[in-house]
DNA sequence: CGAATCTTTGAAAGACGTCAACATTGGTGG
DNA sequence: CCACCAATGTTGACGTCTTTCAAAGATTCG
């Protein structure tokens, strides 16, 4: 990626037919084209921040994004992995409150930002991202319960095959390349912990490991433990 | 409580000030009003149960109900608690999915019902309505995420802490008043674990136990042990 | 009053976190 | 381009929190 970064235009990206934007027809396209800015982010940057308050949404373009909060005695929770097509930091725009969760880039990103008043008068006039959005919040209410579940009900092995299925949606083919630490903390659980567990699953041969980077070998192992 | 239930008008309504009808005119109560049907229901009966398609959301007039999802193995996770005044089962109606959750009531309830229909129509037609649901829908969220790191990174001992604080606001001036079982499944513990953790509580002087009944004595004490 | 359900206690085993030491890696400046 | 340092990753040992199983009390409700 081109360090340079050029704003793309909405109608030019090819992440918006997987986005809540998909369904927008071309004049709609323009008017978020020229509302919004997009900026280049380095790896390891922050994008928001728990505490401040949300002046409006972004829209990741290209890169991956953690999103988190921090637990009281400094540790990290990731409560949530954003790839492109996603848009981040629109909960609490809603609620009134400032963020309670930080997102940081794992990579180099593009994102582009779009105004709080820009969308929120988007979502006014347009019933179909209104849905979409409803549908989007709904969906992840969902998803949290049922972490919720995992989190008090399932070991840290099988939490980590299911959070290893989770990966290898967002990586698609690409190897896993998550530190090990990060994915301590989306699994919930040490470091250590962690490291000892991708040994078992690597001797057991159910992953490969190339440095950082985890390769899935069986993914229909892996479902075994994980459970439903 | 009479089994023989009537039903209440919205107009009559004394937790609607409380609820996402708060503010609703006259004539919008009205529409309310006779959109909805009135059902009581006895302790420990179904709301509506995982699995199954939405039809319409239910506004709690009376009594308390928990939202809980069945872990892998049969064990159930608390995910939410409501009260008087509280509107659930909206979330999967949404997202087009079956309900994700299940919902039962905790004592005697009274419980009214909306279709789907004209709940979407009045969310279409009123702006207000639709604001407060994606703020509701949002801090939900944030709850949880809450929720996953507490999950994840507390011990038992300082979630119990937690959740009694939590309880405490629901249960106002009454005693709290769920089953060891149910507590523990709101912590995300076994029973027997909440059992002896209760009873340090007590031999601490932070609670006091009668019968089934937790009456909590020094607030103070558990923020302390729940953390910020 | 008795059956069923809920609660409590004990004992033992296991999962997981913590601490400490060591190994490896990757990024940076020279 | 290399060497070095800081950050990241790995391993071992140990303690403890938590679960599980089993069984005995206590309540509740018909």
């Amino acid at each position: 990626m081109n360090k340079l970064h050029k704003d793309v235009s909405c109608s030019q990206c090819g992440v918006r037919s997987h986005s809540l934007f998909a369904e927008f027809n071309d004049k709609e396209v323009d008017v978020l084209s020229e509302h919004k800015s997009c900026s280049y982010y380095k790896k390891k940057q922050a994008v928001f921040l728990e505490g401040s308050n949300p002046r409006g949404v972004f829209c990741i373009n290209k890169g991956k994004v953690k999103v988190f909060t921090m637990g009281d005695e400094g540790k990290e929770q990731i409560i949530h992995l954003a790839k492109e097509g996603e848009i981040i930091g629109y909960r609490s725009m809603f609620s009134g409150q400032p963020y309670q969760v930080s997102a940081e880039t794992l990579e180099e990103c593009n994102i582009c930002f779009i105004s709080k008043e820009n969308f929120t008068s988007m979502i006014d006039s347009n019933s179909i991202l209104r849905n979409g959005i409803l549908s989007e919040l709904s969906k992840e209410l969902n998803e949290r319960s049922k972490t919720i579940t995992q989190m008090s009900q399932k070991s840290v092995r099988d939490r980590l095959a299911y959070s290893l299925i989770l990966l290898k949606d967002i990586y698609q083919d690409e190897d896993i390349n998550l530190s090990r630490e990060d994915l301590a903390n989306l699994i919930g659980t040490a470091t250590e912990t962690l490291i000892r567990l991708i040994k078992q699953f690597k001797e057991e041969g159910f992953i490969e490991i190339k440095g950082r980077k985890i390769k899935i070998v069986s993914l229909s192992a892996l479902k075994t433990i994980a459970g439903k």
